[in-house]
DNA sequence: GATAAACGTTGGCCTATCCAACGTTGGCGG
DNA sequence: CCGCCAACGTTGGATAGGCCAACGTTTATC
């Protein structure tokens, strides 16, 4: 499924899903950050494995409603898994008070940045 | 001067020559982190925009000992204030003790993984 | 009913990163 | 001394990411 490499961008838009739910191609862009152009390559790669399902919109027939597959949300929670290991292994210096501490600090210059 | 757009990989190179002092490509992009062949292609921007003095090695001659010419250093004080700029505005959601706390623990983990 | 806007999609350009290969030069062991 | 291997700078290619322009289709606005 999905040939072998894993991308980031398959990551974010997988995680977007799980996090938003269903959503035009185009909406997941504006909350991702993303181009739509690049976020239908993305779909069209994580359809190819099964991991999401593009639905006509039947309200709006401009919008296709994207939506994460049950192999897309186990798929998901492998990567999750992958990369809280990874998390652990870069935070690994620090005291958990620390991290803690890195991640509200982080949080705060996100936070403001986006309003 | 160098194009109109700054790339990433300048400002790396200059910073690089500035911190190190004159050195051999591939010493430079070891210590860079820079695949050699990458570093190859931004001299070769520096160079053009007479940022930068490649010189053939006596003792080696394998090698091309670089270094930064006065408009190199001139212009990364321009840009080390650009930078600057962009930093407070991206940490404005932080105190100066917040600031330096951020600092202070993305520092270790940076340092505990150079090792 | 005409004009403008949003949608998905294609294609292009550029930066960044990585890897393979080449010819040249230096170091080393037999 | 010579042959082999390593390091050097360089070229070229592959892939990922980001951005933007354009198209045809569909919806909204005036």
């Amino acid at each position: 499924m999905l040939g072998s490499t894993v991308l980031r961008s398959d990551f974010a838009v997988l995680a977007g899903l799980e996090e938003f739910g269903p959503l035009s191609q185009a909406e997941l862009g504006r909350r991702l950050g993303m181009d739509r152009s690049d976020i239908v390559a993305v779909l069209d790669r994580l359809q190819a494995g099964e991991c999401v399902e593009r639905t006509a919109d039947s309200l709006d027939r401009r919008r296709k409603t994207v939506a994460l597959t049950d192999v897309g949300r186990s798929y998901l929670n492998d990567l999750d898994a992958q990369l809280g290991q990874v998390q652990d292994a870069l935070l690994e210096p620090l005291t958990a008070p620390e991290r803690a501490q890195l991640m509200a600090l982080l949080g705060q210059v996100l936070d403001k940045h986006s309003n």
